[in-house]
DNA sequence: ATCACTAGCGTAAACGTTTACGGCGGTCCC
DNA sequence: GGGACCGCCGTAAACGTTTACGCTAGTGAT
């Protein structure tokens, strides 16, 4: 039951490939006429080698499907061109697209990636990845450090190359650099989106505070609230579940204590809030605007449709890696944190009864 | 403003280590005294050592901090300890989750793996990332092949090693091996679901028929709806997103032509479904039974709580990197599919009026 | 014609391992 | 006491590159 036809020629040519060993720099030295010193000086780009003999060793070396072995450029040069990246289990929203957007421009700047993910505790698991990564011979590492504790693993372990932290609002230290998206500029902009729309009372269910995204969005979400010269409203710290963040709408509205807007740390908390709402007859954004942070695929179909910010993955990846080569090639690379843009959907509204009325635009 | 104390040493220990060059084989032979040929048997749990100088080559090689260089042992080996993972860039729901488990067993085997994602077309892209894997010496490849084009890629590509495929439901070829979760058991039991809940009237809102998880989950649903005697129900094919289901349920429900019960091909196409009945008043479960597939995070917290269908990546990862490093290994694995199971949660429920009781459990 | 210089190329050594082989004591058996 | 054997260990060669150096032939100046 074949969804596809398979080519007939696939199995000839793979037997073919196999038993053909793989070409080495003498092979194509001998086929070409020259010495394998040209043929390395060709590789590398080097000068002194004719026009005419160049020529030559590239054809051969595309005839015969020549390919520079790693290993023994790695051995003779002790540089490598692989990086690592070490990375939390968990796989959470933010996590999964830095990865995924990392490997991309490491591969377009010619490193391969390898990425090993660690899990609690940390202290242990932490060293013991970085050793492993040390062993394969990475030029340089990327961390991933959503969780304090994971960070503070990084701070106080022994490396032997560059490390960089991806890690929100964290402090550099000499032997580990940090990079970040500014996300408390991004939970301001979610604040302030509020304020505009008249709130006052503005509530926020937090992530946890063991992480990094946690604590920045809170910290920003304050700042937002002190600019405008609003009282600092209602703050629940919870673990980004959508189950903690149920039942804490859930607690919300047996205490009759639900305020006018908030600003959830997450989407998934801020999925698990509009459902209790939901259940006790309370409308979002009728009776109370809520926006989220993450921009989850399918938060545009949520119940109602999320307002919420959006970070750009591939944006933080690419400067994260130029920041990293730079490092390992000992260059010294600028770096301004990657901006957060808010997404307003249906989940927010103007305050009611509108305290002041806002400026109509259509 | 550091959120946590960085330990005064790190610095130091920093240092030291980069100063120190890294030590070679010959280094723990010196100290040790004995030969690097030695050295190398213990490495390599080799006969021939006596116990007591094996106990002193371990203790010079903790002391120290020896790590076996990967490069120098790949050389001379012609053996890789890295496999490379393949992945379409898309980042569904399934792939990701795969990828995380795949990379967790393979370190747990001493391996390290490379991942590297591809685009389309992926005809070049397959071939080029496969290339690089090739470059790199794995020694041998897992990709994850969600949609039928890059499966195909893959089977007309030419590659040195194993190469096994994660599709669901694809064939096995003489060089490219196929292992997959029975996602068509997972279908038949969502829809036997409803069908044990008295539903007749059974539609199925479909995945992409482009991916090999689209055409196996129709494949059980028609399958389910047959071994019951029912007759085929209504079956739309889409293409994953929110937005997609929405457009249909909209349209379904213009045209006033709602099934009794829906099977969606996943999570997220039953969101899109379940907004737009919402939004035109009509209640699930109580007017529409909606099951899903995939389990993914915030599904138990929708608006209901979805009745859904998890794989379990974990074991897939587990089996499949057997087989893979049993295939590099020259073995023989056993290979069955592994199970999805069905979650059962608030979208669903008994048809109404139900034509038959059905048993009564609590 | 001689010299210095250079463009173009070849050669040797090194990178850190593994593996095949060879050597050297000691023990055992006849 | 002399061979055979074995446990333990050292040595050389190889893996496929890069890099430093050296050589040769041609060119231009004198």
């Amino acid at each position: 039951m074949p969804d596809i036809a398979i080519p007939r020629e696939a199995k000839a040519r793979l037997s073919e490939a196999s038993l053909r060993r793989k070409p080495t720099i003498n092979d194509v030295a001998r086929i070409a006429g020259v010495s394998f010193g040209t043929v390395s000086r060709v590789l590398n780009d080097a000068p002194d080698v004719s026009a005419a003999t160049r020529q030559r060793v590239l054809q051969v070396i595309k005839d015969i499907g020549y390919r520079r072995n790693r290993a023994a450029t790695a051995l003779v040069t002790r540089r490598s061109t692989s990086i690592g990246i070490l990375s939390a289990g968990s796989p959470r929203f933010g996590p999964v697209g830095t990865l995924m957007a990392l490997e991309n421009v490491a591969r377009k700047k010619g490193y391969a990636t390898t990425v090993i993910s660690v899990e609690q505790p940390y202290a242990e698991s932490v060293q013991a990845a970085l050793d492993t990564l040390d062993d394969i011979g990475v030029g340089g590492i990327i961390v991933i450090a959503p969780v304090v504790d994971m960070a503070a693993a990084v701070w106080s372990a022994a490396c032997r190359v560059p490390v960089e932290m991806i890690a929100a609002g964290a402090s550099s230290t000499p032997n580990v650099f940090t990079y970040s998206e500014n996300q408390e500029l991004g939970a301001r902009l979610a604040t302030q989106h509020l304020i505009d729309l008249g709130h006052t009372d503005i509530a926020h269910v937090a992530g946890s505070m063991d992480w990094f995204d946690g604590r920045v969005r809170k910290r920003g979400w304050e700042a937002a609230l002190r600019d405008a010269g609003l009282a600092p409203g209602l703050c629940l710290e919870g673990d980004w579940s959508p189950r903690w963040a149920y039942e804490t709408g859930l607690q919300l509205v047996r205490e009759d204590s639900i305020p006018q807007a908030i600003f959830a740390a997450s989407d998934h908390t801020a999925l698990g809030l509009i459902r209790a709402f939901a259940e006790n007859g309370i409308r979002v954004p009728d009776d109370v605007s809520v926006v989220g942070f993450d921009d989850i695929e399918g938060s545009d179909y949520f119940l109602p449709p999320l307002t919420t910010v959006r970070q750009d993955f591939t944006a933080l990846a690419l400067m994260s890696m130029e920041v990293l080569i730079g490092a390992m090639e000992g260059r010294e690379v600028d770096r301004t944190p990657t901006a957060p843009t808010l997404v307003v959907r249906k989940s927010s509204t103007h305050a009611t009864p509108p305290r002041v009325q806002p400026p109509k635009d259509t």
